[in-house]
DNA sequence: ATGCCAAATGCCACTGAGTGCCAGGTTGGT
DNA sequence: ACCAACCTGGCACTCAGTGGCATTTGGCAT
């Protein structure tokens, strides 16, 4: 988690610390000098964690190198209830929801977030375990919406269908926004919010495409 | 892969033998037992091929276990050229496509399927597996259309939202299909099909969701 | 301040997936 | 029959991830 520092109790920001020291370590030394040869005995050793600790605080490896990513979606699916009381098409609302999360994400989370995308980008088993956190997320999408919408068949499949546009449409937006010159310094969050309105304005009319 | 027998030369159909050796071997014992409790050396033993060359065969112990399912967009990617001759709307060309290659599996694939769509159920480091591999075919459906709807902006993005609305359609006809009662033995391709084309006519209609 | 308790930590040994290397065997073509 | 290419098995190795347990430490009530 990309904590705020000075919140909760000291034992919490203790824990938050040692996870941040993590994650700045790994994400640059991922980039740097590649995913695999990064261990983590080398990363527990450099932030003076112990390997125990490391697979107490993360799911593991690809979990800390999707932490920027992994804490927009978890924050998202917090939210759910709330976000879910507004009324309106679904795909709507929840493309502005995560609009809002992005902007709500602690300063500096985009330099963090840029190197994650492009390692997801890079290394499949990053992208695998991004690509199952979207997968819970639209299970949990599936659950809270279910017993909203009553009596009408079909419910489940069309939000699975909304979350998985939604998935795509936030995929293409961050790959996107991290393709940019120099975005591992430039990108800004501004930038990437147009992009995600984009993305989600633009889907609906995608599945009108045809073959000529 | 499910290949199958006879054809080929004498060292390849011995491959595919053995791959399906393993995959028969495999796939109840993972459903009996339990995923992490099966081991990839007993797998070996039981199958009666080297560890080393476990690994030849298969990208690893989850691919192992989604061959059944991996089959179905492998041979679906190898026939995309084709596919795309076709005109009309991507998403019925691309489901029209699916059921044809689901029919076209080898007899017997039914009940494989069953426990390999039951195991990503059960088993997240499976589902992350089998969502790569999804994402996979996305990539070489966008690669392969891009040049065939030139200077159409935004083409990439909406062959990727018509993919991942597929791909949930894919998903969700197959958990319906795999839950029914004495699946693993009854479940016919036919219903199968019938999931499929049910999914991705319903598919379209789900993108005018609202809350209420 | 003090002392107790639950939670966090560190350490060590262990399992299991996956890989590099190489020597020997099999196959298919000529 | 022979050769080159490819396949195979075996072995040792790395590294992610876990179980168990003794120890520390922060939280909190007194």
């Amino acid at each position: 988690m990309t904590t705020q520092p000075g919140s909760g109790t000291l034992r919490s920001r203790r824990i938050a610390r040692s996870r941040q020291r993590l994650v700045e370590t790994a994400l640059p030394a991922f980039t740097e000098r590649g995913y695999d040869a990064v261990t983590v005995d080398w990363l527990c050793d450099q932030a003076e964690v112990s390997k125990r600790s490391f697979f107490r605080y993360f799911d593991g490896k690809e979990d800390l190198a999707l932490t920027p990513l992994n804490d927009v979606w978890r924050l998202l699916i917090a939210d759910l209830d709330t976000v879910l009381d507004r009324s309106g098409p679904l795909l709507e609302v929840l493309g502005e929801a995560l609009v809002a999360v992005v902007e709500r994400m602690p300063a500096g989370w985009e330099r963090l977030a840029v190197l994650s995308t492009r390692l997801s980008g890079t290394t499949p088993a990053v992208d695998a375990a991004g690509l199952l956190v979207c997968e819970r997320f639209t299970d949990q999408v599936v659950g809270a919406i279910t017993p909203r919408l009553p009596g009408s068949p079909g419910a489940e499949l069309s939000a699975r269908v909304v979350c998985a546009v939604a998935v795509a449409g936030h995929r293409a937006a961050m790959a996107a926004w991290q393709s940019g010159p120099g975005a591992e310094t430039r990108a800004t969050r501004g930038e990437l919010c147009a992009l995600l309105r984009e993305s989600f304005a633009t889907a609906p009319a995608a599945l009108e495409i045809r073959l000529p």
